[in-house]
RNA sequence: GCGCGAUUAGCUCAGUGGUAGAGCGCUUGCUUCACACGCAAGAAGUCGCAGGUUCGAACCCUGCAUCGCGCACCA
């Protein structure tokens, strides 16, 4: 067995076993395997993206799942796959041909630029999943899916058809969010409210019954003023009521529009008069409908004014026309007055500037199964983890309007409808003839994910593993993703019956957090504060960065991201590989190590048995997701009770004489350090797998060992614990006399320990190794020199040999020492002679108090005489 | 306006009725035969504020404040 290197090296090490496991097959899932099924689908990445952070955490977490499920004797699959990502793809490869060739796509015309953009796809597609597997995801890449493969694209439109034929798609003229840079209708779920600070101008229109009379309005847009076809007032509003019934005069553009009566206004906004401008504004709409208003439409697809009769306006963007519609109302007088004001604007989520309410004719889809999809999460057929997101689902699914999934973009699904002649609509997969011209429109990208959980699988591999087991996404998507993944399911009923609990997409959703950065704020690349996965890779291993992360990932919180925690990962990686590497220089290890228990030294079963309780905290911490504890709970236990305490104690045997005892806690060694690889490689698999191998702990690789089993202590062990957590504080104490009293950590040192009790002398080596000690005895009659550093302890007063001690300096610590414990000795009896905490408090928590009080009085009475001594 | 979450050591976060925890950072000592990506010791917190419940509250309840998120409004 070759010596392995003082420091793990990364690089090499995760290239080999990746490739080695892609070679064996190891990812791949068997639709045919009697185990039981483990399924996750994995969130398909943008084609055109790169690696962020965020799919790091998401993936590394599936991961996790899936390679847990693997060791625990389940067939498991990660089905990945790519989105084609419609208008960001689209806009992406727009942004580079104006940048190159100065054109735009209209330039091009549609066959041509779709012939780029599969160009653009090919070029830097992929490359996520190449990133991916860096990372080490276990995902079986021989069934990637992409949401544009011919059988999926087909699915799509089958699922358009169908909708259409229960009515639940319909084609109608309503009122959309359209976006006036993609030049595409939006979803509510593309628009986010972003406050701004705007302007309100109060413009005065005369009534057109009364002459000289004005009515106030106030106004954030008098660009759309050309566009109001009605002015409306509250109905019990007392100031206007006597106009309701007349017109007012209509100041730009300037016609009589009626003033109508309306619930919908706030009589104490502004002046409690609104402009009815119909065609740019939902609520006006709604308001026009009521009152049977006209509409006019003074905007162009692009948001620039489109209004003839008033030349000075015709042409401008909207923001240009709104300062211009001021001034020019300025000088006619009819402008009051100027406020400023902060309002929210709904901004496109993709193009980043503010949306224009329109009327349009789209696509609209009647969300199917709202009910039912609310039932399955409030009754538990699907469980969210954190399980809060259930309320934020709930309230979205019970104010659900109808789904506009028509775009005006070239790149994605082409909408299955024809239009024939004279008139004649069909919708339906193929074109019904050579004079049937199909929709130009193509689909939301959502309108194809939604059906990812299913029809990513051949009816084979549904069999076997649909539903899917868990979901692993950011909450960023629950509405856009997982809402409709919900309902897909329910509607389409993919599942072997159509029992609900069958068709449920996933039993389990885990939401990640989001990861932002130092300040808070979250990761965008027009910020540049997101730090590249592949170079964090590359600096501090893969391991590293999924541990890291993995540590620092609360459950249903945001992240901050720091580079420090990596680099805790990558340093804990390094500690795993030197305790193996400290393991491996005391003779080879043991698959099947046997463990004695009359040989056992008391270190050994201290550290069984907190391997035992971690063993069991990861189970339960793995059963809520809370990934976070995992990792601790591993750090905690390997970094502290293992390296620092059971190594250290262990040494004293293993350069002792008695082979027994060496074989023994080399046997205790080899059962921790296999528990720990098998625990660890879920998250570090690349590593662990190194180690499993170089340690020779078996034949085959660790993704299909056995998860670790407790190791059954009986009650006559466990009872020595109490005695190491004695001897480990008493250590502690010893350690820090020699800290208080300046001696250098590598200078050995001489300690007398002062006990009538001479059980524990078999285990003076042991102390004397931890306290760097060159000689440490029990005296019990032992006569101290005033000066010489004392602690108490619970197994006795320890002294610091040192050959002039300094009285003044003992004095002075011992002082300390004593008002210390004399503090700890008020607390635990103030609390005994209180009646009710010794009558209510329950029996073991007033046990462990009178406990504390005799150990305590103990060591004071210690550290009183050996104050006195000094004086 | 409604809802959700957060508020604990300088920083990032655990802890969810019984003596305040970790990592990083800081101070001190150490290249001691696995590891300086390390070892050892230490300093550091009236657990956001105010009430209440309880023998006992960081933890449960109520209210408030601040920050973040979602929904609604947004003339």
């Amino acid at each position: 067995m070759a010596e392995l290197p003082k420091n793990y090296d990364p690089p090499s090490v995760e290239q080999k076993w990746y490739a080695r496991w892609l070679e064996r097959g190891d990812f791949r899932a068997d639709a045919h395997s009697t185990k039981p099924p483990f399924s996750i689908v994995m969130p398909p990445p943008n084609i055109t993206g790169v690696l962020t952070l965020g799919h790091v955490l998401n993936n590394t977490i599936q991961d996790i799942l899936a390679r847990r499920a693997r060791m625990s004797g389940h067939e498991v699959l990660w089905l990945p796959g790519v989105d084609h990502a419609g208008v960001a793809t689209q806009t992406a490869v727009e942004k580079h041909l104006w940048r190159t060739e100065k054109k735009t796509r209209h330039d091009l015309g549609r066959e041509e630029f779709l012939r780029r953009v599969i160009q653009w796809q090919d070029k830097h597609g992929g490359i996520i999943i190449e990133q991916l597997k860096r990372l080490g995801s276990s995902a079986d890449w021989s069934r990637q899916r992409y949401t544009l493969d011919e059988a999926y694209a087909r699915a799509v439109q089958n699922a358009f058809v169908g909708l259409y034929q229960e009515g639940l798609i319909y084609r109608g003229r309503r009122m959309i969010n359209w976006d006036p840079v993609a030049l595409t209708a939006l979803s509510d779920e593309e628009v986010i409210p972003t406050p701004q600070k705007s302007t309100l101008f109060y413009v005065r229109y005369e009534i057109v019954e009364e002459p000289g009379r004005f009515l106030e309005i106030a106004t954030t847009r008098p660009e759309t003023i050309m566009a109001d076809t009605g002015v409306a007032v509250h109905p019990k509003d007392k100031r206007y009521r006597d106009l309701i019934g007349k017109h007012a005069w209509r100041p730009l553009a300037r016609e009589k529009i009626p003033i109508v009566a309306d619930e919908a206004i706030d009589p104490k906004f502004g002046t409690g008069v609104l402009k009815v401008t119909p065609a740019h504004d939902k609520v006006d709409f709604e308001i026009g409908e009521r009152h049977k208003l006209s509409i006019v439409d003074v905007l162009h697809p692009d948001a620039r004014i489109n209004c003839p009769s008033v030349p000075e306006l015709d042409g401008l963007d909207r923001f240009d026309a709104r300062k211009k519609a001021a001034e020019m109302l300025k000088e006619s007088g009819l402008l009051v007055k100027e406020e400023p004001y902060e309002n929210n604007i709904g901004f496109s989520e993709r193009a980043g500037v503010p949306i224009e309410p329109r009327i349009s004719e789209q696509w609209f889809l009647r969300y199917p199964k709202t009910k039912e999809a609310l039932a399955v999460v409030r009754e538990h057929f699907i469980r969210f983890f954190p399980q809060h997101w259930e309320k934020v689902y709930a309230q979205w699914i019970e104010n659900i309007r109808d789904w506009c999934i028509s775009r005006q973009i070239w790149w994605g699904h082409r909408i299955p409808a024809w239009y024939g002649p004279g008139g004649k609509v069909a919708v339906q997969a193929d074109s019904p003839g050579e004079e049937w011209a199909q929709d130009a429109d193509t689909l939301d990208t959502w309108f194809s994910s939604w059906l990812w959980a299913y029809e990513t699988m051949d009816p084979e591999t549904r069999k076997k593993f649909y539903p899917t087991s868990v979901l692993v996404t950011g909450p960023d998507i629950i509405f856009f993703w997982v809402a409709r993944m919900i309902m897909a399911g329910l509607q389409f009923q993919p599942g072997p019956s159509a029992r609900i609990e069958d068709n449920v997409a996933f039993r389990d959703v885990f939401f990640t957090g989001l990861i932002r950065d130092k300040q808070g704020r979250k990761m965008s690349k027009s910020l540049g504060n997101s730090p590249d996965p592949l170079d964090l890779i590359s600096r501090y291993g893969a391991d590293g960065l999924r541990f890291g992360l993995m540590r620092i990932a609360p459950t249903g919180q945001d992240i901050r991201f720091e580079e420090k925690q990596i680099e805790e990962g990558r340093n804990f990686a390094t500690k795993l590989w030197n305790a193996a590497r400290f393991r491996q220089m005391h003779g080879p290890s043991s698959a099947a190590p046997k463990i004695e228990a009359q040989v056992l030294s008391i270190y050994s079963i201290e550290v069984l048995a907190r391997l035992n309780e971690t063993i069991e905290q990861i189970e339960q911490a793995y059963r809520e997701y809370k990934f976070n504890e995992v990792a601790q709970r591993l750090y905690d236990f390997f970094w502290s009770d293992y390296c620092d305490w059971f190594v250290e104690t262990a040494k004293t045997e293993i350069f002792a004489e008695d082979e027994g005892k060496k074989k023994s806690a080399l046997a205790v060694m080899d059962l921790v350090l296999s528990s720990v690889l098998r625990s660890l490689h879920p998250l570090m698999p690349h590593i662990t797998e190194e180690l499993w191998s170089l340690l020779g702990f078996g034949e085959n690789s660790i993704q299909f060992a056995a998860p670790p089993e407790v190791f059954e202590l009986d009650a006559n062990l466990t009872s020595k614990r109490s005695v190491v957590s004695i001897i480990f504080e008493t250590v502690q104490a010893g350690r820090n006399l020699r800290a208080e009293s300046k001696i250098p950590s590598n200078k050995k040192v001489r300690f007398v320990l002062r006990t009538p009790n001479e059980s524990i002398s078999g285990e003076l080596p042991t102390i004397a190794r931890l306290l760097n000690a060159d000689e440490l005895t029990i005296d019990p009659d032992y006569k101290t020199q005033p000066g010489v550093p004392v602690a108490a302890t619970a197994l006795g007063e320890l002294f610091l040999i040192i050959p002039q001690g300094d009285k003044e300096a003992e004095r002075e610590r011992l002082d300390k020492e004593i008002s210390k414990i004399e503090n700890e000795i008020r607390v635990v009896n103030s609390k005994l002679s209180n009646s009710a905490f010794v009558e209510k408090a329950p029996v073991n928590v007033v046990e462990e108090h009178r406990r504390r009080e005799i150990d305590f009085s103990e060591r004071l009475g210690q550290l009183r005489r050996a104050r006195a001594a000094l004086d």
